[in-house]
DNA sequence: TATTGTTATACTCTATAACTATA
DNA sequence: TATAGTTATAGAGTATAACAATA
């Protein structure tokens, strides 16, 4: 099979997106066992770091609609990873359980290999580079989304 | 509404996917009025640069696995944009369409736009040290993809 | 009135297995 | 036997609109 020229190469977005998937689906690898979804992981890790943090609020931490949240913490309660306690009529406060902390302490190990994986790769200086560059990529259209959010 | 802390944010694949999410957001509105999808305009893209290549050939060039081309290629068609000789009994040429051509240029034009807007947020030197390192980060398993497909 | 959680729904991309017809 | 295209299906993420209960 020939192989194709790909001008999309040179776009940035491009790029990202291909190294992202590559990225991603180490991420999934590294985590297969735990039998939990790259989104349900995040938000066990975002709420064992934030106790009584609301749904929403991790919502917004992570970039998952409110919409979208429902399932992923009914799932992460259904197992008991997750508890919730009332607060007022309409929010509810969002612990990790026991078993929930040890899961999050486990994904942290390991997601230390798989950050190592793709850190060594980079010298540090360029890895440096590349961290500081990310956040100001997405920066511009953060603040649109979240004025639209509003 | 509290903001949380969350330790992802010093991850280098959750700042890609971030990153990545918000370009790929802007890709869709740069491209809004085409009314294509991302994977059916980078389909498109690849097939004009590359006249008479076969499905799979696109596939393997963008990350698109031959299962998942048959729908695009099919809406392609379907629009006019695409057009498609037999090779051989099992084999076909892509062609862009008179049509597909200038929505690839117009494509193009576009997206000329939308990578500068994001290309002028990060000096130079940054972004060629950016643009250098996404290759390197999605090598490895590209090729353990590749041995795998095999 | 605005916010929190919820339901329902649709769209896009991705993944696998199995089939055909060819080479 | 391996390859090109296809079908069917499932999973994951994301988006919007609308609703109830509450602040």
């Amino acid at each position: 099979m020939a192989v194709l020229t790909n001008a999309l190469d040179k776009l940035l977005g491009y790029q990202m997106r291909r190294a992202t998937a590559v990225l991603m689906a180490d991420f999934v690898r590294t985590l297969a066992d735990f039998d939990m979804r790259p989104a349900e992981i995040t938000t066990l890790l975002v709420i064992a770091e934030n106790p009584d943090c609301s749904q929403s609020e991790v919502g917004e931490a992570i970039a998952i609609k409110r919409a979208n949240m429902v399932p992923i913490i009914a799932r992460l309660i259904e197992r008991g990873l997750v508890a919730r306690t009332r607060v007022d009529g309409r929010s509810l406060a969002l612990r990790v359980t026991g078993k929930g902390a040890e899961h999050a302490v486990e994904a942290w190990r390991r997601i230390a290999g798989h950050e190592a994986r793709f850190r060594e790769r980079l010298a540090q200086e360029d890895l440096e580079t590349v961290l500081a560059a990310l956040p100001v990529l997405r920066a511009a259209v953060d603040e649109d989304e979240a004025a639209g959010e509003t």
